[in-house]
DNA sequence: CGGTGCAGTTGAACACGTTCAACTGAGAGG
DNA sequence: CCTCTCAGTTGAACGTGTTCAACTGCACCG
């Protein structure tokens, strides 16, 4: 054999997500993907530190994915909250065949110290990626966004998709017909809260959540250390 | 030998409680908890299905000791706000030992299907806690809550409760001192959200959220099944 | 006394994720 | 032709969560 280094990790990667639709993130072993794609076991880990890692392999794809299909699918002209909705529904239909994957998902990528998180420095291109997404979904709607609120919307709305997504993983509806009921329920919240944002009298609280919303993600501010 | 069975069962939630506080989730063991019990493994099996029961044990002990702690301090006639942050705080103080814990506790909790899911049938008793809480916190405050969002108010803020405890989970700042700041900037969100929320201007929005919160928890609504 | 049921208990066994020291074999240098 | 190197690969081994058929010993019944 002595195949290259990248091919066996293409096939690897594959392999695993394949096997990940098929049979779950619990039900697919690394005995079983390294058989599968016709290595040792012990060659799998020379290419994965472990089981997670092929997780972050996953939320790379999906998030290429979920673009490539939202873009087209915008309206420009039309409300923001309906193209919220449509970003909404196909990042969720792009998920939809990794549904049984998806608690695993979830529980390699919250811890914040874990490199799969999407707010650690190694998702940076994901995230960032999610975001821009996000921006352009803003950009291209008629709605007009207050001032204050317009350069941190699109990473308001990557949050509010990360809920979304929180919420499908525990979705145990048939189709998970509950979350895209969420979404369909979500976006003209939005659409509303963005209306009521232009009041004046308004104005503290967008500013309070903002603050808010800025000590959500990152590590902790940077304090000063001394050494 | 032959103690009876509540003996020990209790016997290994205690054990297992003060190995979780002392090695986290992962570091402890079935064995361990069964050897520091002196039981055989097989026993411990016999009173917990498994590892992720024992989570449940520490859900309820947590909620219990959340609200006996919460009571006392409260002040009748403080703006709710200031009683809202109050209760946080004193829910992070009673999760703290738990915190290297933590992650492994939403693992568990994630899934609506698992048991030890907050929105499960099984945690009612846990859940209703909690919920009541957030009603003696709302009815011991001063600040007026609008007669449509009376009723609900409890169980958004218990939503809230969960949220800020997923945000503790994930904070892997020293002392988790950033969900300390997220609550001290959550509370007076919600105290401003509430005032705005009296203005007629806001009731459409604040309709949508009902209803959009009214769908994340519980089951699927009964679909009429004919059988 | 002998048996019978049954709550409480046991330890071996299985499959899994992960680690690691050792092997393979094709090319480079002499 | 021999040897060295090293990326690619291997399979045994460890500790884990979990399962299960069998054991123990006490209380009760005849």
């Amino acid at each position: 054999m002595a195949r290259t280094g990248a091919e066996t990790r293409e096939l690897l990667v594959d392999t695993a997500l394949r096997l990940f639709r098929e049979q779950g993130f619990d039900g697919t072993t690394m005995r079983g993907i390294a058989t599968e794609a016709g290595v040792s076991l012990g060659n799998a880990y020379h290419y994965f530190a472990g089981k997670d890692e092929l997780v972050q392999e996953l939320y790379r794809v999906v998030q290429v994915e979920h673009r490539d299909r939202t873009l087209p699918r915008l309206d420009p002209g039309a409300p923001l909250a309906e193209n919220l909705r449509t970003t909404l529904h196909t990042g969720l239909d792009v998920m939809a065949p990794y549904h049984a994957f998806g608690q695993a998902f979830v529980r390699v990528a919250l811890p914040s110290s874990s490199p799969a998180s999407p707010f650690s420095p190694e998702s940076a291109g994901p995230r960032d990626l999610a975001v821009d997404l996000m921006r352009t979904v803003v950009e291209s709607s008629s709605t007009r966004v207050p001032a204050r609120l317009r350069e941190r919307l699109p990473h308001l709305l990557w949050l509010a998709y990360l809920g979304v997504t929180l919420h499908w993983v525990t979705d145990g509806s048939p189709d998970q017909r509950r979350t895209r009921r969420l979404v369909d329920g979500l976006a003209p919240v939005v659409g509303r809260a963005l209306s009521l944002s232009r009041l004046p009298v308004a104005r503290g609280l967008v500013d309070d959540v903002l603050t808010l919303a800025t000590g959500l993600d990152g590590a902790d501010r940077p304090t000063k250390e001394h050494a």
